[in-house]
RNA sequence: GGCGGGGUGGCAGAGUGGUCAUGCAGCGGCCUGCAAAGCCGUCUACGCCGGUUCGAUUCCGACCCCCGCCUCCA
Protein backbone atom coordinates (compact mmCIF):
# COMPACT_ATOMS: atom_id res chain seq x y z
CA UNK A 1 0.00 0.00 0.00
CA UNK A 2 2.52 2.45 -0.69
CA UNK A 3 1.46 3.95 -3.82
CA UNK A 4 0.32 6.67 -2.25
CA UNK A 5 0.41 8.44 1.07
CA UNK A 6 -1.66 10.05 3.42
CA UNK A 7 -2.24 13.82 3.32
CA UNK A 8 -3.57 15.67 6.61
CA UNK A 9 -4.80 19.56 6.98
CA UNK A 10 -2.76 20.49 9.52
CA UNK A 11 -4.25 23.36 11.11
CA UNK A 12 -1.26 24.72 12.06
CA UNK A 13 0.19 25.14 8.41
CA UNK A 14 -3.68 26.09 7.30
CA UNK A 15 -2.62 23.32 4.40
CA UNK A 16 -2.87 19.98 3.69
CA UNK A 17 0.58 18.09 3.97
CA UNK A 18 1.69 14.59 3.60
CA UNK A 19 1.88 12.90 7.03
CA UNK A 20 4.99 11.88 8.14
CA UNK A 21 5.07 9.98 11.26
CA UNK A 22 7.86 10.72 13.81
CA UNK A 23 8.59 6.57 14.00
CA UNK A 24 8.26 4.96 10.94
CA UNK A 25 5.38 2.29 10.95
CA UNK A 26 4.05 3.87 14.11
CA UNK A 27 1.53 6.65 14.87
CA UNK A 28 0.99 8.52 17.76
CA UNK A 29 -2.45 10.17 18.22
CA UNK A 30 -3.91 12.32 21.23
CA UNK A 31 -7.38 13.59 21.16
CA UNK A 32 -9.63 15.83 23.68
CA UNK A 33 -12.45 14.10 24.78
CA UNK A 34 -15.26 14.87 27.03
CA UNK A 35 -15.69 16.67 30.45
CA UNK A 36 -18.46 14.23 31.90
CA UNK A 37 -20.78 16.02 33.49
CA UNK A 38 -23.83 15.17 31.12
CA UNK A 39 -24.82 13.36 28.39
CA UNK A 40 -22.61 13.35 24.93
CA UNK A 41 -24.49 15.09 22.42
CA UNK A 42 -23.95 15.02 18.69
CA UNK A 43 -20.99 17.35 18.66
CA UNK A 44 -19.74 14.67 21.08
CA UNK A 45 -20.19 11.98 18.86
CA UNK A 46 -18.56 13.45 15.72
CA UNK A 47 -15.31 13.37 17.55
CA UNK A 48 -15.79 10.30 17.98
CA UNK A 49 -17.05 8.85 15.16
CA UNK A 50 -14.22 11.07 12.72
CA UNK A 51 -11.38 10.38 15.43
CA UNK A 52 -12.23 6.48 14.73
CA UNK A 53 -12.17 7.12 11.43
CA UNK A 54 -8.75 7.98 11.14
CA UNK A 55 -7.78 5.81 13.61
CA UNK A 56 -9.17 2.60 11.42
CA UNK A 57 -7.55 4.43 7.98
CA UNK A 58 -3.90 4.56 9.64
CA UNK A 59 -4.58 0.89 10.93
CA UNK A 60 -5.43 -0.34 7.48
CA UNK A 61 -2.32 1.73 6.04
CA UNK A 62 -0.48 -0.47 8.57
CA UNK A 63 0.30 1.63 10.96
CA UNK A 64 0.19 0.95 14.58
CA UNK A 65 -1.72 3.61 16.33
CA UNK A 66 -1.42 4.85 20.14
CA UNK A 67 -4.65 5.85 20.56
CA UNK A 68 -5.14 8.25 23.77
CA UNK A 69 -8.52 9.94 24.76
CA UNK A 70 -8.75 12.00 27.81
CA UNK A 71 -11.72 12.36 30.22
CA UNK A 72 -11.79 15.80 32.30
CA UNK A 73 -13.31 14.61 35.03
CA UNK A 74 -12.86 17.42 37.37
CA UNK A 75 -13.89 21.07 36.09
CA UNK A 76 -16.11 23.66 37.48
CA UNK A 77 -19.15 22.53 35.73
CA UNK A 78 -18.50 19.05 37.21
CA UNK A 79 -18.07 20.58 41.05
CA UNK A 80 -21.64 22.32 40.08
CA UNK A 81 -23.43 19.38 38.65
CA UNK A 82 -22.72 17.75 41.31
CA UNK A 83 -23.55 20.10 43.64
CA UNK A 84 -26.51 20.45 42.23
CA UNK A 85 -27.35 16.87 41.95
CA UNK A 86 -26.50 15.87 45.39
CA UNK A 87 -24.08 13.44 45.12
CA UNK A 88 -20.31 12.86 44.50
CA UNK A 89 -18.34 13.88 41.87
CA UNK A 90 -17.25 10.61 41.46
CA UNK A 91 -20.76 9.13 41.25
CA UNK A 92 -21.61 11.72 38.54
CA UNK A 93 -18.47 11.31 36.22
CA UNK A 94 -18.40 7.64 36.96
CA UNK A 95 -21.92 7.71 35.68
CA UNK A 96 -21.33 9.42 32.37
CA UNK A 97 -17.99 7.93 31.61
CA UNK A 98 -19.93 4.88 31.35
CA UNK A 99 -22.78 6.73 29.12
CA UNK A 100 -19.99 8.18 27.17
CA UNK A 101 -18.46 4.41 26.60
CA UNK A 102 -21.97 3.25 26.08
CA UNK A 103 -22.25 5.84 23.58
CA UNK A 104 -19.17 5.31 21.69
CA UNK A 105 -19.78 1.74 21.18
CA UNK A 106 -22.91 2.06 19.81
CA UNK A 107 -21.10 3.96 17.21
CA UNK A 108 -19.10 1.41 16.18
CA UNK A 109 -16.48 3.72 18.34
CA UNK A 110 -13.36 1.49 18.91
CA UNK A 111 -12.27 2.06 22.27
CA UNK A 112 -8.72 4.25 22.52
CA UNK A 113 -5.17 2.59 23.55
CA UNK A 114 -5.66 4.70 26.53
CA UNK A 115 -8.56 6.89 28.25
CA UNK A 116 -6.62 8.79 31.07
CA UNK A 117 -8.47 10.76 33.25
CA UNK A 118 -7.65 13.59 34.63
CA UNK A 119 -7.79 13.20 38.26
CA UNK A 120 -5.42 10.67 37.86
CA UNK A 121 -2.48 12.41 36.49
CA UNK A 122 -2.63 15.27 39.15
CA UNK A 123 0.90 14.71 40.15
CA UNK A 124 2.23 15.04 36.74
CA UNK A 125 0.67 18.46 35.88
CA UNK A 126 2.06 19.28 39.19
CA UNK A 127 4.90 18.71 38.28
CA UNK A 128 4.51 20.35 34.95
CA UNK A 129 3.33 23.77 36.55
CA UNK A 130 6.45 23.87 38.87
CA UNK A 131 8.53 23.49 36.39
CA UNK A 132 7.02 26.58 33.93
CA UNK A 133 7.11 28.19 37.27
CA UNK A 134 10.85 27.73 37.63
CA UNK A 135 10.89 28.71 33.80
CA UNK A 136 9.50 31.66 34.51
CA UNK A 137 6.47 31.36 31.90
CA UNK A 138 4.58 30.86 35.05
CA UNK A 139 3.65 32.88 38.24
CA UNK A 140 1.91 32.58 41.70
CA UNK A 141 -1.07 35.54 42.05
CA UNK A 142 -1.42 36.62 45.60
CA UNK A 143 -4.71 34.10 45.89
CA UNK A 144 -2.59 31.57 45.33
CA UNK A 145 -3.85 30.77 42.03
CA UNK A 146 -0.66 29.74 39.36
CA UNK A 147 -0.96 31.46 35.71
CA UNK A 148 0.72 30.86 32.61
CA UNK A 149 2.53 33.97 31.92
CA UNK A 150 1.48 34.51 27.84
CA UNK A 151 3.89 37.05 27.10
CA UNK A 152 6.42 34.94 28.02
CA UNK A 153 5.91 32.84 25.52
CA UNK A 154 6.92 34.03 22.08
CA UNK A 155 4.90 31.90 19.43
CA UNK A 156 1.80 32.31 21.60
CA UNK A 157 -1.04 32.44 19.07
CA UNK A 158 0.20 30.44 16.44
CA UNK A 159 -2.25 27.87 16.12
CA UNK A 160 -5.63 30.12 16.39
CA UNK A 161 -3.41 32.70 14.10
CA UNK A 162 -4.43 35.19 16.38
CA UNK A 163 -1.81 37.83 17.65
CA UNK A 164 -1.82 38.93 21.68
CA UNK A 165 -2.03 42.24 20.15
CA UNK A 166 -5.22 41.24 18.13
CA UNK A 167 -6.40 39.62 21.39
CA UNK A 168 -5.81 42.23 23.69
CA UNK A 169 -7.94 44.39 21.15
CA UNK A 170 -10.40 41.95 21.30
CA UNK A 171 -13.08 43.85 24.31
CA UNK A 172 -14.54 40.30 25.90
CA UNK A 173 -10.98 39.40 27.49
CA UNK A 174 -12.36 39.13 31.22
CA UNK A 175 -10.78 41.61 33.77
CA UNK A 176 -9.43 38.91 36.60
CA UNK A 177 -7.25 41.49 39.32
CA UNK A 178 -5.16 38.49 39.78
CA UNK A 179 -3.50 37.79 36.66
CA UNK A 180 -0.84 40.14 35.36
CA UNK A 181 -2.27 39.93 32.11
CA UNK A 182 -6.12 39.40 31.05
CA UNK A 183 -4.50 36.90 28.45
CA UNK A 184 -3.09 34.47 31.02
CA UNK A 185 -4.68 31.91 31.61
CA UNK A 186 -4.40 29.37 35.11
CA UNK A 187 -2.80 26.51 35.72
CA UNK A 188 -3.59 25.88 39.05
CA UNK A 189 -6.67 26.95 41.02
CA UNK A 190 -6.87 27.65 44.81
CA UNK A 191 -9.17 25.65 46.06
CA UNK A 192 -12.62 27.44 48.01
CA UNK A 193 -14.22 26.06 50.93
CA UNK A 194 -16.12 23.16 50.20
CA UNK A 195 -14.53 22.96 47.30
CA UNK A 196 -12.15 19.32 46.00
CA UNK A 197 -8.71 19.90 46.05
CA UNK A 198 -5.28 18.28 45.89
CA UNK A 199 -2.34 19.39 47.81
CA UNK A 200 0.35 20.98 45.98
CA UNK A 201 3.30 23.16 46.56
CA UNK A 202 0.89 26.61 46.28
CA UNK A 203 -1.86 25.25 48.76
CA UNK A 204 -4.46 23.30 47.92
CA UNK A 205 -6.47 23.71 44.92
CA UNK A 206 -6.90 21.66 41.15
CA UNK A 207 -5.67 22.15 37.82
CA UNK A 208 -6.56 24.47 35.26
CA UNK A 209 -7.98 22.71 32.49
CA UNK A 210 -5.44 22.95 30.17
CA UNK A 211 -2.55 21.80 31.72
CA UNK A 212 -4.05 18.20 31.72
CA UNK A 213 -3.75 17.54 28.42
CA UNK A 214 -0.06 18.66 27.83
CA UNK A 215 0.51 16.00 31.27
CA UNK A 216 -1.28 13.33 29.66
CA UNK A 217 -0.08 13.25 26.48
CA UNK A 218 3.11 13.49 27.60
CA UNK A 219 2.59 10.77 30.07
CA UNK A 220 1.32 8.71 27.25
CA UNK A 221 2.80 9.81 24.01
CA UNK A 222 5.88 12.04 25.06
CA UNK A 223 6.81 15.65 25.22
CA UNK A 224 6.68 15.04 20.67
CA UNK A 225 3.80 13.61 18.98
CA UNK A 226 2.35 13.05 15.62
CA UNK A 227 -1.35 14.24 15.70
CA UNK A 228 -3.39 16.36 18.14
CA UNK A 229 -7.19 16.15 17.09
CA UNK A 230 -10.51 17.83 18.43
CA UNK A 231 -13.34 20.11 17.90
CA UNK A 232 -12.62 22.88 16.29
CA UNK A 233 -13.79 24.96 19.53
CA UNK A 234 -11.00 23.65 21.23
CA UNK A 235 -7.83 25.15 18.36
CA UNK A 236 -8.70 28.38 21.15
CA UNK A 237 -8.13 28.62 23.68
CA UNK A 238 -7.47 25.26 24.61
CA UNK A 239 -5.02 24.46 22.01
CA UNK A 240 -3.04 27.03 21.69
CA UNK A 241 -2.46 27.14 25.95
CA UNK A 242 -1.55 23.43 25.43
CA UNK A 243 0.81 24.77 22.54
CA UNK A 244 2.56 27.25 24.84
CA UNK A 245 2.83 25.07 28.19
CA UNK A 246 4.08 21.57 26.61
CA UNK A 247 6.43 24.07 24.31
CA UNK A 248 7.09 26.38 26.81
CA UNK A 249 8.51 23.49 29.12
CA UNK A 250 10.78 21.91 26.84
CA UNK A 251 11.49 24.52 24.06
CA UNK A 252 10.48 22.33 21.11
CA UNK A 253 7.90 21.49 18.89
CA UNK A 254 4.78 19.71 20.80
CA UNK A 255 2.19 18.46 18.06
CA UNK A 256 3.58 17.54 14.33
CA UNK A 257 -0.08 17.57 12.95
CA UNK A 258 -3.64 19.37 13.87
CA UNK A 259 -6.75 17.96 13.37
CA UNK A 260 -9.81 19.94 14.10
CA UNK A 261 -13.34 18.53 13.07
CA UNK A 262 -16.04 21.16 12.33
CA UNK A 263 -19.38 21.34 14.53
CA UNK A 264 -22.37 19.85 14.11
CA UNK A 265 -25.06 22.82 13.75
CA UNK A 266 -28.89 22.79 13.98
CA UNK A 267 -30.97 25.41 12.21
CA UNK A 268 -27.31 26.90 10.50
CA UNK A 269 -26.19 27.12 14.47
CA UNK A 270 -23.77 25.48 16.18
CA UNK A 271 -25.01 22.83 18.64
CA UNK A 272 -23.78 23.56 21.99
CA UNK A 273 -24.69 23.14 25.92
CA UNK A 274 -24.92 26.74 25.63
CA UNK A 275 -27.35 27.63 23.08
CA UNK A 276 -29.46 24.35 24.60
CA UNK A 277 -30.08 23.35 21.12
CA UNK A 278 -28.27 20.04 21.68
CA UNK A 279 -29.66 16.33 20.86
CA UNK A 280 -27.92 13.77 22.93
CA UNK A 281 -26.79 11.17 21.52
CA UNK A 282 -29.17 8.98 23.42
CA UNK A 283 -32.48 10.82 22.72
CA UNK A 284 -31.09 10.73 18.88
CA UNK A 285 -30.77 6.66 19.37
CA UNK A 286 -34.51 6.27 20.40
CA UNK A 287 -35.69 7.01 16.96
CA UNK A 288 -32.16 5.89 14.63
CA UNK A 289 -30.26 2.73 14.77
CA UNK A 290 -26.87 3.47 15.36
CA UNK A 291 -25.30 3.01 12.00
CA UNK A 292 -27.20 5.25 10.43
CA UNK A 293 -25.92 7.93 12.87
CA UNK A 294 -22.66 6.73 12.05
CA UNK A 295 -23.34 6.97 8.63
CA UNK A 296 -24.63 10.05 8.33
CA UNK A 297 -21.56 11.82 9.99
CA UNK A 298 -19.15 9.60 7.68
CA UNK A 299 -21.07 11.60 4.72
CA UNK A 300 -20.01 14.85 5.44
CA UNK A 301 -16.35 15.20 5.55
CA UNK A 302 -14.82 16.03 8.99
CA UNK A 303 -13.90 19.55 8.50
CA UNK A 304 -17.18 20.59 7.32
CA UNK A 305 -20.26 21.95 9.28
CA UNK A 306 -22.95 18.90 9.56
CA UNK A 307 -26.24 20.34 9.66
CA UNK A 308 -28.69 18.10 12.02
CA UNK A 309 -32.22 17.43 11.39
CA UNK A 310 -34.33 14.55 11.08
CA UNK A 311 -34.77 14.89 7.30
CA UNK A 312 -30.86 14.40 7.00
CA UNK A 313 -31.19 11.17 8.83
CA UNK A 314 -33.93 9.96 6.96
CA UNK A 315 -32.14 10.94 4.24
CA UNK A 316 -29.04 9.06 4.86
CA UNK A 317 -31.06 5.93 6.76
CA UNK A 318 -32.50 5.90 3.14
CA UNK A 319 -29.26 5.58 1.11
CA UNK A 320 -27.91 3.13 3.57
CA UNK A 321 -30.64 0.94 2.80
CA UNK A 322 -29.62 0.72 -0.75
CA UNK A 323 -25.94 -0.27 -0.07
CA UNK A 324 -27.35 -2.85 2.70
CA UNK A 325 -30.02 -4.30 -0.12
CA UNK A 326 -27.20 -4.82 -1.96
CA UNK A 327 -25.77 -7.53 0.44
CA UNK A 328 -28.80 -8.84 0.53
CA UNK A 329 -29.40 -10.74 -2.98
CA UNK A 330 -25.34 -11.78 -2.11
CA UNK A 331 -23.95 -13.87 0.24
CA UNK A 332 -22.32 -11.36 2.81
CA UNK A 333 -18.89 -12.45 2.77
CA UNK A 334 -15.67 -10.26 2.49
CA UNK A 335 -12.84 -10.51 0.04
CA UNK A 336 -9.22 -9.53 0.80
CA UNK A 337 -8.88 -5.65 -0.36
CA UNK A 338 -6.48 -5.77 -3.44
CA UNK A 339 -5.46 -1.80 -2.79
CA UNK A 340 -2.79 -1.94 -5.45
CA UNK A 341 -4.77 -3.40 -8.41
CA UNK A 342 -8.30 -3.04 -7.84
CA UNK A 343 -9.86 0.56 -9.29
CA UNK A 344 -12.83 0.50 -6.38
CA UNK A 345 -10.10 -0.11 -3.61
CA UNK A 346 -7.36 2.55 -5.52
CA UNK A 347 -10.64 5.10 -5.51
CA UNK A 348 -11.56 4.34 -1.92
CA UNK A 349 -7.53 4.88 -0.44
CA UNK A 350 -7.08 8.04 -2.95
CA UNK A 351 -10.35 9.50 -1.04
CA UNK A 352 -8.76 8.87 2.25
CA UNK A 353 -5.68 9.51 1.92
CA UNK A 354 -6.59 12.73 0.61
CA UNK A 355 -7.20 14.25 4.68
CA UNK A 356 -9.72 11.02 5.38
CA UNK A 357 -12.29 12.05 2.82
CA UNK A 358 -14.92 9.38 3.99
CA UNK A 359 -17.93 11.57 1.90
CA UNK A 360 -15.64 10.59 -1.40
CA UNK A 361 -15.11 6.80 -0.12
CA UNK A 362 -18.34 6.47 0.29
CA UNK A 363 -19.10 7.35 -3.23
CA UNK A 364 -17.20 4.44 -4.02
CA UNK A 365 -19.20 2.20 -1.95
CA UNK A 366 -22.04 2.91 -4.43
CA UNK A 367 -20.77 2.65 -7.73
CA UNK A 368 -19.81 -0.63 -5.92
CA UNK A 369 -23.26 -1.35 -5.29
CA UNK A 370 -24.24 -0.37 -8.83
CA UNK A 371 -21.79 -2.67 -10.37
CA UNK A 372 -22.97 -5.23 -7.82
CA UNK A 373 -26.75 -4.86 -8.73
CA UNK A 374 -25.88 -4.17 -12.44
CA UNK A 375 -23.69 -7.63 -12.99
CA UNK A 376 -24.72 -9.84 -10.40
CA UNK A 377 -21.14 -10.33 -9.87
CA UNK A 378 -20.93 -11.32 -5.79
CA UNK A 379 -17.42 -10.08 -5.93
CA UNK A 380 -18.79 -6.60 -5.84
CA UNK A 381 -20.54 -7.06 -3.22
CA UNK A 382 -17.82 -8.55 -1.22
CA UNK A 383 -15.53 -5.40 -2.10
CA UNK A 384 -18.61 -3.35 -1.19
CA UNK A 385 -18.66 -5.12 2.86
CA UNK A 386 -15.02 -5.22 2.78
CA UNK A 387 -14.49 -1.05 1.77
CA UNK A 388 -17.16 -0.31 4.14
CA UNK A 389 -16.13 -2.39 6.52
CA UNK A 390 -12.83 -0.16 6.52
CA UNK A 391 -15.20 2.62 7.75
CA UNK A 392 -16.59 0.65 10.67
CA UNK A 393 -19.87 0.94 8.70
CA UNK A 394 -22.20 -2.41 7.15
CA UNK A 395 -21.35 -5.42 9.58
CA UNK A 396 -23.99 -6.42 10.57
CA UNK A 397 -26.06 -8.50 8.36
CA UNK A 398 -28.80 -6.77 6.34
CA UNK A 399 -31.70 -8.99 8.40
CA UNK A 400 -30.59 -7.35 11.34
CA UNK A 401 -30.47 -3.97 9.93
CA UNK A 402 -33.79 -4.23 8.13
CA UNK A 403 -35.39 -5.55 10.66
CA UNK A 404 -33.97 -3.20 13.51
CA UNK A 405 -36.24 -1.65 16.19
CA UNK A 406 -36.16 1.76 17.89
CA UNK A 407 -37.09 2.14 20.70
CA UNK A 408 -39.99 4.29 19.11
CA UNK A 409 -41.26 2.29 16.62
CA UNK A 410 -44.26 1.03 17.31
CA UNK A 411 -44.06 -2.60 17.78
CA UNK A 412 -47.65 -4.34 17.95
CA UNK A 413 -46.85 -7.10 16.18
CA UNK A 414 -43.84 -9.65 17.29
CA UNK A 415 -41.86 -11.38 14.95
CA UNK A 416 -43.26 -14.59 14.93
CA UNK A 417 -46.76 -12.88 14.16
CA UNK A 418 -45.23 -10.81 11.06
CA UNK A 419 -44.42 -14.47 10.19
CA UNK A 420 -47.55 -16.02 10.24
CA UNK A 421 -49.00 -12.97 8.61
CA UNK A 422 -46.54 -13.23 5.71
CA UNK A 423 -47.53 -17.26 6.00
CA UNK A 424 -51.18 -16.21 5.46
CA UNK A 425 -50.21 -13.86 2.45
CA UNK A 426 -48.31 -16.73 0.82
CA UNK A 427 -51.24 -18.75 0.94
CA UNK A 428 -53.96 -16.20 -0.11
CA UNK A 429 -51.06 -15.83 -3.11
CA UNK A 430 -51.22 -19.23 -4.03
CA UNK A 431 -55.30 -19.31 -3.78
CA UNK A 432 -55.03 -16.24 -6.05
CA UNK A 433 -56.84 -14.53 -3.33
CA UNK A 434 -55.52 -10.98 -4.15
CA UNK A 435 -57.29 -9.07 -2.83
CA UNK A 436 -56.76 -10.75 0.40
CA UNK A 437 -52.93 -10.99 0.00
CA UNK A 438 -53.42 -7.00 -0.73
CA UNK A 439 -55.39 -6.67 2.67
CA UNK A 440 -52.51 -8.39 4.63
CA UNK A 441 -49.79 -6.05 3.34
CA UNK A 442 -51.75 -3.47 4.02
CA UNK A 443 -52.09 -4.58 7.63
CA UNK A 444 -48.18 -4.87 7.90
CA UNK A 445 -47.55 -1.78 6.12
CA UNK A 446 -50.09 -0.01 8.62
CA UNK A 447 -47.58 -1.35 11.20
CA UNK A 448 -44.64 -0.24 9.63
CA UNK A 449 -43.54 -3.62 8.00
CA UNK A 450 -43.12 -3.81 4.38
CA UNK A 451 -42.73 -6.62 2.17
CA UNK A 452 -40.54 -7.67 -0.55
CA UNK A 453 -41.60 -10.77 -2.33
CA UNK A 454 -38.18 -11.53 -3.90
CA UNK A 455 -37.28 -14.76 -5.74
CA UNK A 456 -36.12 -15.91 -2.81
CA UNK A 457 -39.05 -15.43 -1.41
CA UNK A 458 -40.62 -12.48 1.05
CA UNK A 459 -38.89 -10.71 2.98
CA UNK A 460 -39.97 -7.64 5.25
CA UNK A 461 -38.18 -4.57 6.93
CA UNK A 462 -39.05 -2.02 9.03
CA UNK A 463 -40.23 1.47 7.18
C1' G B 1 -13.53 45.30 15.37
C1' G B 2 -9.46 41.14 14.72
C1' C B 3 -8.68 36.18 12.84
C1' G B 4 -10.52 31.84 10.24
C1' G B 5 -14.00 28.72 7.21
C1' G B 6 -17.86 28.73 3.68
C1' G B 7 -21.74 29.97 -0.34
C1' U B 8 -22.65 23.69 -5.76
C1' G B 9 -28.94 21.24 -8.86
C1' G B 10 -35.66 20.21 -4.62
C1' C B 11 -32.54 18.36 -0.25
C1' A B 12 -27.76 16.39 1.43
C1' G B 13 -22.82 16.49 -0.19
C1' A B 14 -17.75 15.67 -2.96
C1' G B 15 -14.81 17.57 -6.69
C1' U B 16 -12.46 19.60 -11.05
C1' G B 17 -9.59 24.70 -15.81
C1' G B 18 -12.66 21.69 -21.12
C1' U B 19 -16.25 13.72 -20.61
C1' C B 20 -20.30 11.16 -15.01
C1' A B 21 -19.47 12.94 -8.50
C1' U B 22 -22.45 10.19 -5.16
C1' G B 23 -27.02 9.59 -2.30
C1' C B 24 -32.14 10.93 -1.26
C1' A B 25 -36.44 12.93 -3.52
C1' G B 26 -39.17 13.71 -8.54
C1' C B 27 -40.55 12.17 -13.51
C1' G B 28 -40.91 8.25 -17.74
C1' G B 29 -40.07 3.11 -18.84
C1' C B 30 -38.80 -2.25 -17.78
C1' C B 31 -39.78 -5.91 -14.17
C1' U B 32 -44.00 -7.37 -10.60
C1' G B 33 -50.86 -10.44 -9.75
C1' C B 34 -50.16 -5.56 -6.97
C1' A B 35 -46.02 -3.66 -4.60
C1' A B 36 -41.02 -3.19 -2.94
C1' A B 37 -36.14 -3.69 -4.48
C1' G B 38 -33.36 -3.43 -8.83
C1' C B 39 -32.30 -1.88 -13.84
C1' C B 40 -32.66 1.79 -18.09
C1' G B 41 -33.67 6.84 -19.20
C1' U B 42 -34.52 11.86 -17.43
C1' C B 43 -35.11 17.10 -15.13
C1' U B 44 -33.26 20.92 -11.77
C1' A B 45 -25.89 23.40 -10.17
C1' C B 46 -21.92 25.69 -9.17
C1' G B 47 -23.90 33.59 -4.58
C1' C B 48 -23.12 38.45 -7.60
C1' C B 49 -19.89 41.48 -10.89
C1' G B 50 -15.48 42.04 -13.44
C1' G B 51 -10.55 39.94 -15.08
C1' U B 52 -6.97 36.03 -16.90
C1' U B 53 -7.83 32.01 -20.62
C1' C B 54 -9.30 29.16 -26.86
C1' G B 55 -12.38 27.73 -22.55
C1' A B 56 -13.89 28.83 -15.46
C1' U B 57 -18.20 26.28 -10.99
C1' U B 58 -12.81 25.44 -10.61
C1' C B 59 -7.43 30.77 -11.00
C1' C B 60 -7.30 36.41 -9.68
C1' G B 61 -9.88 40.96 -7.78
C1' A B 62 -14.16 43.62 -5.84
C1' C B 63 -19.01 42.97 -3.73
C1' C B 64 -23.17 40.51 -1.12
C1' C B 65 -24.54 36.76 2.32
C1' C B 66 -23.73 32.77 6.03
C1' C B 67 -20.99 30.35 9.95
C1' G B 68 -17.21 29.92 13.69
C1' C B 69 -13.33 31.60 17.21
C1' C B 70 -11.76 35.93 20.04
C1' U B 71 -15.42 33.72 27.36
C1' C B 72 -16.82 27.55 29.24
C1' C B 73 -17.86 24.50 24.87
C1' A B 74 -16.42 18.63 20.63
Amino acid sequence: MSASKPKIYNTLARTKQEFVPMTPGEVKLYVCGMTVYDYCHLGHARVLVVFDSVVRWLQTLGFKVIYVRNITDIDDKIIQRALINGESIKTLTDRYIQAMQEDAAALGVMPPSHEPRATECIDTMIAMISALLAKNLAYTADNNDVYYAVHNFPHYGKLSGKSLEDLRAGERVEIDGNKRDPLDFVLWKAAKPDEPYWDSPWGKGRPGWHIECSAMSEHYLGAQFDIHGGGQDLQFPHHENEIAQSEGMHGHQHVNYWMHNGFVRVDNEKMSKSLGNFFTVREVLTRYQPEVVRFFILRAHYRSPLNYSDAHLDDAKNALERLYTVLRNHDGTTIAIDWEQDPYALRFMTAMNDDFNTPEAIAVLFDLASEANRTGDTRYAALLKSLAGVLGLMQQSPQSFFQYLTDSQTNELTEVLIEQLIQQRLQARQEKDFAKADSLRQQLSENGIILEDGSQGTVWRRA
